[in-house]
DNA sequence: TCTCCATATCGTCATATAGCGATATGATAA
DNA sequence: TTATCATATCGCTATATGACGATATGGAGA
């Protein structure tokens, strides 16, 4: 139960959907979100950590960034089922098409390199 | 994306989500989930309204009880994916194996007259 | 080694949620 | 109509959650 409950509660918000949404595109890093979504870094933070928890994502180094893709398989059943679903849902979300059009135009590179 | 979310926070909570496991037996009502749960009329009451609002039950008058069953199909996309993938989920969690056999011996009428 | 960078964690605040008891509602039965 | 029953709502408290800024961590490069 615990392990449901807390996938469960990993989707009950926006933010984290969103990420989730947009990492059916492509990975991403930490602060890529944090562009993307208009979030301090410490809260992107947090959300990635508690969707890692959740086993909905998988994080690695690649150099000084850690990116974040979607963790399909490799998380418990309930995880990989929502993960099958997603897809397919909230695709008609305003919000959610003009961000992974932004995501063309987003580069790490010039994003992350203040 | 209010409506996803609506639904993933009503099955963030463990008594909401062992209601709708009890559910799929058979249809409850109110004092039933009271006995079943021990949890204070006032509080079952509250977790089925948002159960309701979020479109996973729905609920009848039978003489001065409210019954409430799933909602199968009449809800939104998401309701509906959700109560398909339920049924094959959390059966080995000990506590639903326990209360779904006690619901052979709940009785509506016998419980629900003080 | 020492910096610098992205990221993680900490401390705090405001809001949301789950729980309860007390009370209101509203249909049924007298 | 009045009383009674199950259910719904209200008011409250304790805890959980999401947000932020400030600080800590820890790898990469000088």
């Amino acid at each position: 139960m615990k392990e449901f409950i807390k996938i469960m509660k990993a989707l009950s918000d926006p933010n984290r959907v969103t990420i989730i949404k947009l990492l059916e595109e492509k990975e991403l890093c930490v602060c890529e979100f944090q562009a993307l979504l208009g979030l301090a870094q410490s809260t992107v933070s947090k959300h990635l950590k508690l969707l890692e928890d959740a086993g909905l994502v998988s994080s690695r180094r690649q150099g000084s960034w850690i990116i974040f893709k979607l963790l399909r398989g490799g998380g418990s059943v309930y995880s990989g089922a929502m993960l099958e679903l997603m897809p397919g849902w909230l695709n008609s979300e305003r919000e959610i098409q003009n961000l992974k059009l932004r995501l063309k135009d987003v580069d790490r590179l010039r994003l992350c390199s203040a």
